[in-house]
DNA sequence: GGCTCCATGTAAGGAGTTACATGATTCA
DNA sequence: TGAATCATGTAACTCCTTACATGGAGCC
């Protein structure tokens, strides 16, 4: 029984905030302040439904007035299945993941001197603006276990603080070679 | 003319190696040491089919001997659709990308005591024996301005340090809590 | 009444993964 | 001679993206 990255957050989701309803864990897609999660409706609503065709999540309907909702929670199997999802760490985990900026910066000398130092320019900026809010993050003040949402955003924090500082060692780089 | 992060990745390797054969770009992605990278031949062969297709990509087939093989470059058009590529960062893409490990910390609390120790020395460990490859990296030796791979190997380096860091933090903050 | 958020999806098309397939060259 | 590497793909399947679709609830 594996399940990809996706299902796993998704278990991860439904675990802290039992019960909670597909839109809760939507939600916390819409505002991951990580880059490059999908947060469509495309992806996760048929994810859910594989997790609880699979019997990793149990779902019952939760009917306020009118409105029909959905009330997930996990399965002995779905918890058991998340414990293994987390412990089980390949090997190439303990690589660098993709970075779109880093990404770009291999590419950086195909450009000119001043549209290299417009790209730091606005690598640095971004980068600060997303550093402020990590800064601010207090998790999900909703779930259980909130003290790992908090230690994740610190990881983010150290995350974009050693970004900078590399931009800011490259932009002397930069400066020094062609200026 | 937009292009996907696949695609533009594609040409900013055929860019720094051009002339170079689809396999030098399939072995680039295979030997890259950032997770997450698809290196499968189903997408990259089709994915190089799609930018000559669209004329941003030049080829000639370049026979050594019996081997078949093909000759990339950048059309004029590929260049600047690359240029274009670097240069528009979008605002999410400031934030922190996606970690496998992060991403795992965030359930840490559905483990018991042991497995989340278990957990972070196993996470220092992974992430400790890449840092010692990254720090080795030269890049690409066969590349031309080898200059920003080798920055790019530094900005993992960063990362991967700064992961480092954080994972000791949050060893300390557990052993604390919980022992 | 209209706007925004809550809440749940589906459909078409595009992209990626896994596995399979083929054949040449090089080195032990 | 066999294994590894070079070199190029295809096919079936799954998954994700984008866009569309539908309604209730609360508020100004």
């Amino acid at each position: 029984m594996d399940v990809t990255e996706l299902e796993g957050v998704i278990l991860g989701i439904i675990w802290s905030r039992q019960p909670c309803s597909p839109y809760v864990v939507l939600s916390r897609f819409q505002r991951s302040p990580t880059w490059g999660w999908s947060s469509s409706t495309g992806a996760i609503y048929p994810a859910i439904r594989r997790l609880k065709t699979r019997g990793l999540v149990d779902h019952r309907s939760d009917l306020n007035g009118k409105r029909r909702s959905e009330a997930l929670s996990l399965s002995a199997t779905g918890a058991a299945v998340l414990r293994r999802w987390i412990s089980n760490l390949s090997e190439g985990m303990g690589s660098a993941g993709i970075d779109p900026i880093r990404t770009r910066v291999n590419y950086l000398a195909s450009l000119d001197f001043d549209a290299q130092i417009e790209f730091l320019d606005r690598a640095e900026e971004v980068t600060r603006s997303r550093l402020e809010l990590a800064r601010k993050s207090k998790g999900d003040p909703e779930a259980q276990h909130n003290w790992t949402l908090q230690a994740t955003a610190r990881g983010a924090v150290h995350q974009l603080e050693a970004r900078l500082k590399w931009l800011r060692e490259l932009r002397e780089l930069v400066d020094r070679g062609n200026g």
